[in-house]
RNA sequence: GGGCCCGUGGCUCAGCCUGGUUAGAGCGUGCGCCUGAUAAGCGCAAGGUCCGGGGUUCAAACCCCCGCGGGCCCA
């Protein structure tokens, strides 16, 4: 392939440059590079089997870390990881096998199902492995670490004894959220919310030993009532009983007073009235009768009590059902007060035969059951329905219910204070993410879950004897004997029993770990801490981790727990938090809106750098608002530097240069001015990098590349490319091009990594000397000593010049192309050291023979008289007025407008009002303002001028026609062309040389013959080639 | 209901931490220009209640408070 083709390819380039990493094992080397440790954690994704964009961005994120700090001469660790356990998997393997509920796993064999497990997480690892090979991710893809294997089950193994010694480790009865599909407990990560329509009911539960009298309560969850076992009511509320009719009857209803009025409405009394008042504290120890005693004869002979409890709002009723059996506040009350914890529902979410006659039937349709014998026995007061935010599986979407069971609790509430003393030690990118966010969510820190009644998962390594009941945790996967990963998997592991000092048998309590425990000690699993030793000494905690904000609650906190319990310190030094992807409407992406993007489109379309660049280009931890005009944007950018490459490439190679120190060449303004300009990009992107705000670096690259390199250096240097071999001025051009090129590269090599190895490889190294590959360099360094402020405000203003100069030029039809005579550029001081100092730049890009600075440019002012205001205030005075307007002179009318008052005939009027002031440059000069001034341009073209300018557009035809006859930049022509020689004389040679004509045939055109359009003007030109 | 974040031309985003000329860029639109890096590029123009309201200040897109809208997390 050409080395540089006129439109960049992406693909070939990432081709190339795949293929060179690979033959020659430039990952590899890399990977043996460095001195100082830099430990970095890959947050696992979920073996889903296909990454998103979001996943993307992520794995982008942390590989431009990596190959920076790789680039400062840091040993890195880049071993990629995968969560592979969990319900997410177990779901999927069930659909596949066509399973609907947790025993028809049993009865396909647990030791089947696992496998297929096993499996279906590798196939998911390898195939997602693929897609961030793709994206360019530089991590160690043959070694990463994964939760099934035995190193990595033995650090959870381990963690988890830790905890038992320090007492943290505990089982107990709790509340917890259970799915009843699943049949396991869920963690509160694992629970989504998102409304749902459910009953809400008021029940009226009969006040022992009296007549007609009922406290209502209000549930919007009816199955639980067979489980009721308390009525709580705050203490300091005022409660009511209120007296009243409906139907002819009369009841005495007690409730919170505030809501009496609400509830007996939706109750449909007919009448009412207050009776008596007082606290909730009076009402404790009121007994009442269970609702629904008949049905469940176990309730007749249990007490139930009025409690008072402070999470009793003056919502509904201002009575709260309790039922310890089915809410944590419930069982927290329970205990309190030694409430049994009544809990009549199995793991299938079905009644048991302490539920009566509701005994076998699903909880929820026990709902309709329950409110219609509610009603039958006239104690439904009311009736409704309610949409609310209600929990569910996060996995299989099926409604959480709260059930009391025992668990395994890691005690991380006693943990708070040390967890957020070490929140405050981390590094947060952006800080708020662990000063606000992370820091809030710790101190609401609940004892953590970390059983879950499943298969596919981390055993939890705790035997207990059948006799005596004593509890053996096992913190060595060697303590048991294993040959593969499986073995330490249920349903093998189950077999393994110990002999218990008292010689009953010791086996294993059936849990697994939540997967958010597997990930959670990532931070030594990863290092195979304690199986090895070594790494995690000299490595542990991690200098860096990034994921979205979702992990706030997730990963970042799983970590941090188990690391307190563990180790009583933060795992990580610096966590860099960032956003979601998001569609371009800002909505999430999802199949049921149709508006996924994948991240294999994006590559195909703009290909992996500007991928890359396109994702790291706004604030890492705003959301990503997908937008495929965004991603060709950065695109383009790319094929601007492509481009600007290429350029230097071309002359290079015609002039076969070498690498030339800038310090030993006769520097230009122009080459000063950029390079300064390097430095000071250099020095942001060191910084910015840095700091982790890698969105700094991409910003600055693009500005650099395109407005300072591109649209202005090299506009000033192209001429000089062309002058003779070994001309000093071209030389130094080149060896400026060449740094510029080179340090741009190595900054942005990192986010950009098959683009700038390709011109390293094909530019840097053919030109001069260099590295294997490009990221064996080091970051480049910003070097103060080129950097020249006051120089970089010169040429500021210059730019500012010349583009009110074309605006100028656009106002009077003036083509570029045409010379002028003369520029006046007026301003400040700062001005007139620019124009000073870069007089010959001015020149040039503006096309004019001369500037000159002003400090203010003679105008004329011209006032003209406003009729509409002046007819009714001077009446028939107006003509005078007008005559004595004319008759000032400059002097006076400056003098007038300056002090914005005329004085006409014994009165004084405003200026504003009266006269409408303008300031005329001449008819000659064109004007434009710039941010510190304005420029007026003699737009006046004179006969030598008008020669001049018609030789230029002959040149810019012939260079077209050269174009169009595929000529070489180096080859020779003859022209022939149908004007008048006159019309050119004094630019004939000029026109020869820009053309490579050895000879112009003034008369009939020969050769390729093109007739053009040259303002009105009808020209043939004919060139061919000359033949020496 | 609570915590955190976001709200800047039609669209995507900088700027806000550290207040200070005329609030920037790209895309899109219109009109031009340039061109041997040009299947490119460049300029100009139109387009902004910087979400709203209040406060602090000589000065607020920026700092503070209160709302509104969106996102994430939680209850």
């Amino acid at each position: 392939m050409t080395l540089f083709t006129n439109v960049y390819s992406f693909r070939k380039v990432e081709e190339w440059v795949e293929k060179f990493w690979k033959d020659n094992q430039i990952y590899e080397k890399a990977k043996e590079r460095g001195e100082k440790p830099f430990f970095f954690v890959d947050g696992p994704p979920y073996t889903t089997g296909r990454i998103h964009l979001g996943t993307a961005w992520n794995k982008v994120i942390k590989d431009t870390v990596l190959r920076f700090r790789r680039m400062q001469g840091y040993r890195v660790t880049d071993r990629p990881g995968w969560d592979m356990h969990g319900l997410p998997i177990e779901v999927k393997v069930e659909q596949e096998l066509g399973i609907k509920e947790k025993k028809e796993i049993e009865s396909f064999g647990i030791d089947k199902f696992v496998e297929k497990c096993m499996m279906y997480s590798i196939e998911n690892r390898d195939a997602m492995t693929e897609q961030f090979k793709r994206l360019g991710v530089w991590m160690d893809w043959k070694n990463p670490y994964m939760t099934v294997k035995a190193e990595y089950i033995n650090s959870a193994w381990w963690t988890v004894k830790r905890a038992h010694e320090r007492g943290l480790l505990e089982r107990k009865l709790m509340v917890v959220n259970w799915c009843p599909r699943c049949e396991t407990a869920l963690a509160d990560a694992e629970v989504e919310y998102w409304d749902e329509t459910d009953p809400s009911i008021y029940v009226k539960f009969p006040v022992k030993g009296q007549e007609s009298s009922y406290i209502v309560i209000w549930t919007t969850t009816p199955w639980t009532l067979p489980a009721n076992m308390a009525v709580a009511v705050h203490p300091s509320l005022e409660y009511a009983t209120v007296k009243a009719m409906k139907d002819g009857r009369i009841e005495y209803l007690i409730m919170a007073k505030e809501l009496a009025k609400n509830v007996l409405d939706k109750g449909k009394y007919e009448l009412w009235e207050i009776i008596e008042t007082r606290l909730g504290e009076d009402l404790v120890g009121l007994e009442y009768e269970h609702p629904l005693s008949d049905e469940v004869p176990l309730q007749k002979e249990k007490p139930h009590r009025v409690y008072m409890a402070d999470f009793v709002s003056a919502e509904n009723t201002g009575c709260v059902h309790v039922a310890p059996g089915h809410g944590l506040e419930d069982y927290e009350l329970g205990i309190a007060h030694g409430i049994e914890i009544f809990n009549p529902v199995d793991d299938r979410g079905i009644y048991t035969e302490q539920a009566g006659k509701y005994a076998g039937m699903h909880v929820k349709e026990a709902n309709r059951v329950i409110i219609e014998d509610l009603r039958n026995k006239g104690l439904l007061l009311a009736d409704e329905k309610i949409t609310h935010r209600y929990g569910h599986c996060w996995r299989c979407k099926t409604p959480i219910i709260y059930r009391a069971t025992e668990q395994w609790f890691l005690k991380v509430s006693q943990l708070k204070d040390e967890m957020v003393r070490e929140i405050d030690r981390v590094n947060w990118v952006p800080e708020w993410a662990g000063m606000s966010r992370f820091r809030d969510w710790v101190r609401n820190a609940r004892d953590w879950c970390i059983s879950r009644q499943r298969y596919w998962g981390i055993p939890i390594p705790v035997w207990i004897c059948e006799k005596c009941g004593s509890e053996r945790v096992v913190g060595d996967v060697n303590e048991i004997e294993w040959e593969k990963d499986l073995d330490l998997h249920r349903p093998w592991i189950d077999r393994v029993t110990f002999k218990c000092e008292c010689g009953g048998v010791m086996r294993r309590v059936e849990d697994v770990f939540d997967v958010w425990f597997d990930s959670g000690v990532a931070s030594w699993g990863t290092l195979n801490y304690p199986y090895e030793k070594e790494a995690f000494e000299k490595l542990w905690p991690a200098d860096f981790i990034t994921e979205g904000h979702d992990q706030t609650r997730g990963w970042f906190y799983s970590l941090l727990g188990t690391s307190v319990v563990a180790f009583d310190k933060a795992p990580y030094k610096t966590v860099l938090m960032h956003g979601f992807t998001l569609d371009e409407r800002g909505r999430k992406m999802s199949k049921s809106l149709g508006n996924v993007v994948e991240p294999e489109e994006v590559v195909e379309k703009v290909g992996v750098d500007a991928f890359r660049l396109y994702v790291l280009s706004s604030a890492l931890w705003e959301d990503l608002k997908f937008s495929w005009n965004e991603a060709e944007n950065h695109l383009r950018v790319l094929n601007i530097f492509w481009n600007a490459v290429r350029f230097a490439h071309t002359y290079m190679s015609l002039d076969d240069f070498r690498e030339a120190p800038v310090g030993e060449v006769e520097l230009k303004t122009e080459d000063r001015w950029i390079l300064s300009k390097l430095e000071s990009f250099v020095k942001i992107a060191n910084e910015a990098m840095e700091s982790y705000q890698l969105h700094r670096v991409v910003r600055e690259f693009s500005s650099f590349i395109v407005e300072d390199f591109s649209r202005w250096y090299i506009q000033l240097s192209r001429r000089r490319v062309w002058e003779e071999r070994d001309s000093p001025s071209k030389i130094s051009a080149y060896a400026v091009m060449f740094r510029v090129i080179k340090k741009v590269l190595l900054a942005i090599a990192p986010i950009s990594p098959f683009v700038a190895e390709y011109i390293y490889q094909n530019f840097i190294r053919k030109f001069g000397r260099g590295e294997e590959s490009v990221f064996f360099e080091r970051y480049p360094e910003f070097e103060e000593k080129w950097v020249d402020e006051e120089l970089e405000r010169d040429m500021e203003i210059v730019r500012d010049i010349s583009e009110a100069s074309y605006n100028a030029r656009q106002k009077a039809g003036t083509k570029l192309r045409w010379p002028l005579r003369k520029m006046i550029v007026e301003g400040g001081e700062d001005v007139k050291r620019a124009v000073e100092n870069l007089e010959e730049i001015i020149k040039n890009q503006c096309n004019v023979k001369e500037v000159e600075y002003v400090g203010e440019f003679q105008k004329t002012v011209v006032a003209k008289p406003n009729y509409r205001k002046l007819g009714p205030l001077l009446k028939e005075r107006v003509r005078t007025f007008v005559e004595f307007v004319e008759s000032l002179n400059q002097d006076e009318l400056k003098r007038i407008v300056e002090s914005g008052k005329i004085e006409f005939d014994g009165i004084q009027l405003s200026v504003d009002e009266v006269l409408e002031i303008e300031y005329h440059a001449g008819d000659d000069y064109s004007v434009a303002e710039f941010g510190k001034g304005a420029v007026y341009l003699d737009t006046v073209l004179d006969e030598d001028l008008m020669r001049e300018a018609f030789a230029r557009e002959v040149v810019r035809r012939i260079q077209e026609m050269r174009k169009e006859m595929n000529l070489d930049v180096d080859e020779f022509i003859k022209t022939s062309a149908d004007f008048n020689q006159s019309e050119v004389e004094g630019w004939i040679e000029y026109i020869k040389e820009e053309t490579r004509s050895k000879e112009i045939i003034f008369g009939e055109p020969s050769g390729y013959i093109r007739e053009w359009d040259v303002d009105g003007r009808r020209i043939r030109i004919g060139i061919e080639r000359y033949e020496a």
